[in-house]
DNA sequence: AGACAACAAATGTATATACAAATGTTTTAT
DNA sequence: ATAAAACATTTGTATATACATTTGTTGTCT
């Protein structure tokens, strides 16, 4: 017997929105491990991916801030993680020296492109059950649920 | 011009991945800030779930825990924060004394009877622009990818 | 019975996060 | 020019979480 026959878990919207907690509780947790190997967390390879897109130029705490999937932690302290460990860097604008420049480096290009080698197979591991088609749809099912609210 | 027109966005996987992240993000905290009226937590808002579909019969902490959203979280905080609240109860189990016997209380379940009241036009809110069809599909979709893996 | 493994929960600790307040800087208004 | 407001980031603090270790209890083997 499945536990979702019983009469309270029949509530359609309520369901929905414990799979998606559920499935992004599992989809974080599972790219966590994934990015372990390479010490980073999901927040710090957003801001590094972020970076990367920029080609060298700089952004600030408020745009990264912007990108990444939750937007209420401290991006002051994770900058400064990234920094000591070499793969960005960091300075004050001295245009406007309220804001702070934030590039990536070699070594965090390198690191990037290190991780892209082992990527794909990683995804298709977790999304490789479903057709084409089914990913087209989860995809824009998902968005329209975020854009709508 | 759409940001997903880069041609690096275009990776299925990757941008399903990346979807299914930040519509589970978005999820938890627009359910932390539902809850929030309340003085719960998601995962203290599951537990008190799990515990009054049991109907008075006792969990103990490893039950409760594979209900829960995040499964790596400490229980025995969490349940003792709820105890403090006086929402649940918490004996040593007699047979087996290293269990323990966890039940909801009365006043937890009027508080799960006043979350109810308002937690249908939340619901509706949330998932109310898909048609059920849509609903149905990402629940199918959403099960699917984690049950594969 | 006594020693040891298995089990369930609790605790310690280091790190992460949320939220509020403070700091340093620039802009605006008088 | 000065004071006040707005801005961008930093810091403080309380709470949450992950992970490893410890404690207390039960089961098993000799």
């Amino acid at each position: 017997m499945n536990k979702n026959d019983k009469k309270e878990d029949l509530n359609l919207p309520d369901l929905t929105i414990a799979n998606i907690l559920q499935t992004g509780n599992w989809m974080n947790e599972t790219f966590s491990d994934h990015l372990k190997q390479f010490a980073l967390s999901i927040q710090q390879y957003q801001v590094l991916r972020s970076l990367k897109k920029l080609n060298g130029q700089p952004a600030d705490l408020q745009s990264l801030q912007a990108e990444m999937v939750s937007k209420n932690s401290n991006t002051t302290r994770l900058v400064e993680k990234l920094r000591l460990k070499g793969l960005i860097t960091r300075f004050q604008n001295e245009e406007n020296r309220r804001k702070v420049e934030i590039r990536i480096t070699e070594q965090g290009i390198e690191l990037l492109a290190e991780i892209e080698k082992i990527q794909d197979q990683f995804e298709t591991a977790v999304v490789g059950n479903l057709t084409e088609k089914e990913i087209l749809i989860l995809n824009k099912l998902l968005i329209k649920i975020r854009n709508k609210n």
